[in-house]
DNA sequence: GAGAGATCGTTAGCCGGCTAACGTAAGTCG
DNA sequence: CGACTTACGTTAGCCGGCTAACGATCTCTC
C-alpha cells in the first residue's frame, strides 16, 4: 500500500541517519561529511560550488559543513590560484587517513542494513530509491 | 550494488524531505509535523512522551514540533486533570480542518513519488524500507 | 576604462533529528 | 511524614537540510 511509504520511509530515514552517526562520529567525522570526503577522495581541490553541484546540496549546506571539517582537521581551505571568488577544499593528512576507515565502516553499514535482503532485492532496492528521486524531481 | 545504497538512500531522503516540504508547507503544516497530527487525528489529547514512543522520536523533538503547532494555531497545551507532570495536546479547530487537506495532499505526494512503481513494487519497496529499519534496529 | 551584470562563498535564520541537563511532580519506602 | 527514586516535559546546544540576503570578485559590454 502506498499509504504506508511515507511513515515507513521517514522511519528507515532515521534509523539510516542515526546508524551513520554512530558508525562515523567514532572517528571525527560526521554523517553529513562523507559524502564530501569521498568527492574530495576522488579529486581533491574541489571548491564548494562544484561540491553542491555534484551532491545535489545546496551552496551553504557545503560551506557549513566544510567548515566544520576545517574545524575537527580533515580539510583547510586556500585560495584560488587565478580567481579570487574561489575557495579550494584540500584535504589534510587526516582527511585522507580517514579514506580507508571510513570505506570499511560504510560497508559494514550498509551490509548491516541491507542484511536481510539479497543480492537482486539490493539491487532492485536501491533502483526504487533512485526512482523515487527522479520523480519527484519533475 | 550495495556500495551505492547509502548515497541513492540520501538523496532519495533529501527528494521526498523536499517535496514534503512544498505539499505542506501550502496549508501551514510543516512536513515533520503530519505524523503528530496523524496520532492526533487517531487519538486526540495524547502527551509528547506518548506521542514519542508511538513515532519512535526523542521527546525533545515532540516538545519543540508541539510548540511550532501551538504557535501555528493547530494544537494547544492542556493540562492534565490527574496528574501534573503531564500535558495533552489538543487539535483546535484548525488542526481538524487540516485532516482532509493534508490526507490529499499525502496522497497525492505519495502517488508522485511512487509514479513509475507497480503495485507490486510498491509494495516490497514499503518492504524493504521496512526490513532496513528493523534491521539498523538491532 | 568604467559601469552593469553574473558568479561565488559566507552569514543569518528556519525546520527536523538528536543527547544532556534541568526542574517539577508523582510514587515508593523506611 | 520525609527522603529517594522515578517519570515527565522543557530548554540548550549539536548536526544536516533549506532559502534569502550580503559582499566581494570576475566578466562583459559599451
Amino acid at each position: 500500500m502506498s499509504a504506508d511509504f511515507q511513515p515507513a520511509f521517514w522511519a528507515a530515514k532515521r534509523a539510516v541517519m542515526t546508524a551513520a552517526e554512530e558508525a562515523y562520529s567514532r572517528h571525527g567525522v560526521r554523517a553529513g561529511q562523507q559524502f564530501i570526503l569521498h568527492q574530495l577522495w576522488k579529486e581533491d581541490g574541489l571548491t564548494p560550488g562544484e561540491l553542491a553541484r555534484r551532491l545535489e546540496l545546496s551552496v551553504p549546506t557545503v560551506t557549513r559543513t566544510a567548515t566544520r571539517m576545517e574545524n575537527a582537521g580533515i580539510l583547510r581551505r586556500e585560495p584560488h590560484p587565478t580567481d579570487a571568488r574561489l575557495v579550494r577544499l584540500r584535504l589534510t593528512e587526516r582527511g585522507w587517513e580517514l579514506k580507508d576507515i571510513i570505506a570499511k565502516e560504510a560497508a559494514t553499514l550498509s551490509e548491516r542494513a541491507l542484511a536481510t535482503l539479497d543480492s537482486a532485492e539490493r539491487e532492485q532496492f536501491v533502483r526504487f530509491l533512485h526512482e523515487v528521486r527522479v520523480n519527484l524531481s519533475r
